[in-house]
DNA sequence: CTGAAAGCGCTTACAG
DNA sequence: CTGAAAGCGCTTACAG
């Protein structure tokens, strides 16, 4: 008998935890049964609820409906609401590895504060480049009717357009198509902020300035590149490819590349990210070389933990993380305009820090 | 007319942007066009798809449905789906920072491996502490009806229960309530986590162990601590509370505190956090000491983009951020079995790397 | 082995 | 100013 009134009454919540500390578990209360209490249709307390601007309630009657609502504790089921519109609030993230990198999660900040903006919730789904797992991430994102999706990468890189993601309306963040024009995108402007980078460095009185590059091929290592070429070139500064290096981007590649620096003769390093810019700190202290009157240092992330707590606290280039998920949902929705064929480009604003000082030119 | 042809016979779909390259952004097929084309009722179509046991159907019509979802390219509606069930399987997961925090990131990646398991997936609040967000956050999860929620912390500490948040069944991440058997936890087990980090270097030869702390009062402060104690009591060492500093957790704490920490003469220390071990790296170093050969270091956390990468790396114990998602997974799905009062605790386990030799005893 | 029908909780014309 | 009714896309007993 006692079993039975247990399992009576209340179709749903299945497998809901006997440990639960929760208060109501039971089946929540609908608009039918607040209509009721309130001695009103269903349409009507719909109206209410959702201040449709047309439609003319009585504010007796309304006030009967927010009473009843509140003594309920009724709560709205975005599924039904869904059901009749089609499409949900909802816009899909899938990363291939934002939440395991240390910075990336900026992406989701920034998308996320402009989704709520709009009254979207983000569906996140890290994939950590698993194919199988980002089908099925782009599957699911498709059957909860998503808005559209954003697909993201850790780092910037070319990268193809899965098949199912076509289904939805997306835009890639972080990331692009090889084929122009195939996809609206967003990426960081590796060359402007490589221009930065080494703006820093000429603001300080440098004319010789190293560039330690990466060994590995990306947009950022081609960007960053034309960035310092460019900065040079405005400064009336000839471009010296000997002074040019490649490493590992990494804090070890900096370390082993200290001895061919000091081969250059250079006043001077822009590194190609903040990692190898705290290797080569080693191993400039090795070699008894002070940052930065032995040495002015920039790098390039602003990757927090390490940028702003070298001794001293190393200048670089910020990556617009933050501003890449923001500007994602913005071209999502059709808030900002897609340029034409090409990812739209987000500045990679400096951030000054100790390790560029003054320096008098010879 | 055109345009009227434009808006007829399309009833979903709004505000799709006009720049997206989707392909089939018109109304999405249903289960009844799948039945209509099979010829077959829509409950059988719905039987095919959820692979019902006790409904017999033929391989004939079976094989009819596949084809028939294939060609139509048919996506169910979740939304339907919950609707009918109740409950979705969206997990909810509340956060006052993890996805802007370098490497607490982990506990959404634990969190939906053990998720996606199980069949749900996870729904991302960031609310970055700001209690506004948070409970809009938790009421979103509420009427998308989710399965349960966690509430997560990005560091460990106690906190209190939003009361929006019992509406649901939740249990908490990293954090736990300071009234016993309030809720259902999962936290970090600092002090076993102090006591392998101690063990690393007692195991070095080390007898004369420093312990830099952290100011700020914290669970972690108070169980690093112990797991300290209890190291050195099992190696029958006694405690000598000269040896315990204080710092603030960063890398300037970390450095500020190395000329305390030398005039204690001894041979190896214990750093609350790897950030504070990077600061002492630097402050040994300018006083012309070597790790680990003049100075044995230990850290804490396991924050992989300075542990792994200072010189020498760095020996430390990982803060279980993973596991802490996965384990709170389960314990909302009743998969774990909930310990009485406490929350349950997660091993932080030893992470060996250069910064510990063999210490011949004097 | 398969179909007709009711219902999940909403919103939206349509009447009045 | 408000109500009755249809419908969003599914699933689930219930018949047969």
């Amino acid at each position: 008998m006692i079993s039975q009134e247990k399992n009576s009454g209340s179709a749903a919540t299945p497998g809901a935890s006997d440990a639960s500390a929760g208060s109501s578990r039971a089946r929540p209360v609908t608009l039918r049964e607040v209509a009721e209490a309130a001695g009103v249709s269903t349409a009507t307390v719909s109206l209410v609820i959702n201040k449709k601007k047309n439609a003319r309630i009585g504010d007796e009657t309304r006030q009967r409906v927010h009473d009843a609502i509140r003594q309920l504790g009724y709560r709205p089921n975005a599924m039904a609401k869904t059901l009749v519109s089609g499409t949900s609030r909802f816009i899909g993230l899938v990363a291939d590895g934002v939440a395991t990198t240390p910075f990336a999660g900026q992406i989701i900040h920034g998308a996320q504060d402009e989704a709520w903006k709009h009254g979207y919730a983000l569906l996140i789904t890290n994939t950590e480049g698993n194919r199988d797992l980002e089908k099925d991430a782009i599957t699911m994102m498709l059957e909860y009717k998503v808005r559209g999706i954003l697909y993201s990468t850790w780092f910037h890189r070319p990268t193809d357009i899965p098949d199912t993601l076509r289904e939805a309306d997306f835009v890639l963040v972080n990331c692009f198509s090889p084929k122009p024009g195939a996809a609206r995108a967003v990426v960081p402007d590796e060359a402007q902020g490589g221009r930065s980078a080494t703006e820093i460095l000429l603001r300080g009185g440098h004319r010789r300035v190293a560039f330690i590059n990466a060994t590995i091929p990306a947009p950022a290592k081609d960007g960053r590149l034309q960035g310092y070429k460019d900065a040079l070139e405005a400064a009336g500064i000839s471009f010296d490819p000997g002074l040019v290096l490649e490493a590992y981007p990494d804090q070890e590649g900096g370390y082993r590349a200290t001895e061919e620096l000091l081969k250059r003769n250079v006043t001077a390093v822009y590194c190609y990210n903040d990692r190898m810019a705290m290797g080569l700190y080693d191993g400039l202290r090795e070699n008894g070389l002070s940052i930065p009157d032995d040495m002015a240092v920039v790098g390039f992330d602003n990757q927090e933990v390490i940028a702003a707590h070298l001794r001293p606290p190393l200048s670089t280039v910020s990556l617009p993380h933050y501003e890449l998920g923001a500007a994602g949902v913005r071209l999502l929705l059709g808030l900002d305009e897609a340029p034409g064929d090409s990812p739209v480009k987000i500045a990679c604003p400096a951030v000054e820090r100790a390790s560029v000082g003054v320096h008098s030119t010879a």
